[in-house]
DNA sequence: CATGAATGAGTTTTCATTCAT
DNA sequence: CATGAATGAAAACTCATTCAT
């Protein structure tokens, strides 16, 4: 009889993976130690996952799903573009502070030496990077609020929607990073204060940055 | 006896192991290929290091000397907050196009995984966490231009010099990265275009870029 | 799965381990020879022992398990003193022939440079140190058999139990590294002839070993 | 011109070599170490001694020649049998204490694994081992004192010379290594007491080995 | 089929010896 | 010739992957 992997262990193997990769890094984490802390056989990893690099992708994907569902229901919950701002750093706050190690292992993928990816694109439309699978959507859907908001006079007119999405996204990720990653962390409190990384002080750093964004976004001449 | 190394040859290894650990991270750089393709013996290098890691930190000093470079001359030219700034991305956007392998190191030393720097301290005055070694300058430089800005009227009143501080440097972060590593320079192209990344799109980007810092650091109520 | 080790495997390794150590010392044994000759692959040393270390205090604790056994052994059979001494002494020569290699091993550890041995005291009574884990019993039991022997008259009255017991156990020492180290071995035929280590001599040997010791145990004024 | 090393050189590179091998083994010990600790350079080492095995010898030639020398001097001291061997026993327990550098590396030279000596036979009389170049002069020594001993009666009459002279001999190494080597230190305090290699307890063990021997040579029934 | 022990190529590091200067 | 830097074979140890049970 067949005695698949119920969906606790799968979880727990994927957990623990997560959490090796993220730590380590793909070359420094173990096959064989994710597999006796996740209490399976390397054989059942070698069965389920490919190899290394497939296990990899996977812990990948379920971080990358984590990340776009808070992304998604921030999403979802819908307001003006500073209320959807505020409520999607917000959310990455917390989403930051109670699973970091999504943001880690997602900042390893940033990293040169990481393995090539093996991921299905949904919507294969495009050049099949995997930056694009992983920040298409995203990409997409700040391009057009900016773009929205830039006809309705809400921000500024000389913006390009393209280049402020991206600095707007790029302010989101150093964010994630400063609350899951050692070193950006290390780096927020030297600039910000030892205590900047505490949940006491989210509410100020929301509405600094809130502050940052508002005035970029709407510039001196709307 | 046999001729030490000529400085050439020193260079020479510094710059292999570089591109090794920016390409390939710490864990998966490998010792015998960066003596193998520096044109020297396994032994060489460790007569000259004390070991993997004892190399990989003389990669990453010389590597932030550089950027430190970057970043001094640029505060040494003067001028306006403004004029700094747009100073300093215009010297990034060069550098990150003609060193990149120097910023993707730093980005390796970012990463969960990294080995423990072995760097001395110049100025041993904090808690000599790594991050304070490497970006205690600029955070205290910036901190201290926005608050002199402040003083002066020529940034908003209710901005927080620590919080903005460390705002513009993660997009500045955000930047080199973008020029200089793989993923994120996919990911710039996407949010901007493909030719994003090409030189003479570099003044375009960094009149979009000084917009939204502008935006940021003057606000709407002056 | 594959077949754990055979405790014959086992006993192959460790037996091949030994001969390695005791003939070439720790530092001139080489690892991969002793996994090859052993007929396993290097990993599984690494897998059974912690490293080369670990794998040579296994070794020495085998070899001192046997050395202790024949020393129990020949303290179990009782008799006098006299009787004892020429038990352990018939006992050793059979014993020196039969496994040299124990002997040898043992003779390694007496060595400077030797690593430092990770035993575990049986009895946690002492200061620790290796030569009382290994030696401990034996000085115990010599010096009180002395001591009774020097109450009951059986021996002089001037001697002193601890040091007596040291020149003994010296001798013993020596008798066993003639008849197992080469180097010894080539010295004992020097002094007595080259068949001096040949079973056909041991009743000889022994006999005059006899008489030294009981002359400097009985003394002249008894 | 030919710069030779000078007499204070050769003595230099040699006593640091005697005392790395006696400290660390043949194997353990570091040529490259050795010539830096002395002051010269590792070309110097090979235009002087063939390869390490070469160095090794010298040094074990050097450390056999003062062993020789004391025991020689005890020769020449002359006296009855035991007034040489007192004798004999205060110059060896000097001789350790001031340099208990010579005895260790002469007991790495009694342990498998060391290098074949290339030692030069000053009388090619007999088979060329090791052990006779060493040993031969004084196994001959006992043995002929013994025989006179014996033949004079002031020895037992039932002493076979060849086997006493060789447990004797046994005794005197043994108490260079308790004197010497750590191994053996330990263990003669283990036996003796914490202070039994101190200076202050010489008189007190030479006088018990005194007894010792002499019971062991006259025996009952002289 | 799941297991997990064994495998062995690959990695870091050392050090005896060489040889260009 | 002396130097001592360079060499590179060799050794300890790791770990992704396989496969007999």
């Amino acid at each position: 009889m067949l005695k698949p992997l119920t969906q606790e262990q799968i979880e727990r193997i994927i957990e623990t993976a997560i959490r090796h990769f993220a730590d380590r890094g793909f070359a420094g984490a173990n096959i064989n130690k994710i597999a006796t802390e996740s209490g399976v056989s390397v054989g059942v990893l070698y069965k389920y996952y490919q190899d290394k690099t497939g296990l990899f992708t996977v812990c990948v994907q379920q971080s990358l799903d984590y990340l776009d569902a808070v992304f998604r229901e921030t999403q979802a919950a819908g307001g003006t573009l500073m209320e959807m701002i505020e409520n999607l750093i917000r959310r990455s706050q917390q989403a930051a502070r109670e699973h970091p190690e999504y943001f880690r292992l997602y900042h390893q993928i940033t990293v040169s030496g990481a393995p090539v990816l093996r991921m299905e694109a949904e919507h294969v439309d495009g050049s099949g990077s995997v930056a694009e699978l992983i920040e298409g959507r995203s990409a997409g859907l700040y391009r057009q609020l900016l773009q929205e908001a830039k006809d309705s006079g809400e921000v500024r007119g000389d913006l390009d929607p393209a280049a402020f999405a991206f600095f707007f996204d790029n302010l989101m990720m150093m964010l994630h990073f400063a609350y899951a990653c050692d070193y950006y962390q290390e780096r927020f409190r030297l600039y910000c204060g030892e205590d900047a990384a505490d949940e006491k002080k989210d509410e100020e750093v929301r509405g600094q940055l809130m502050r940052f964004i508002e005035g970029a976004f709407r510039g001196e001449n709307r």
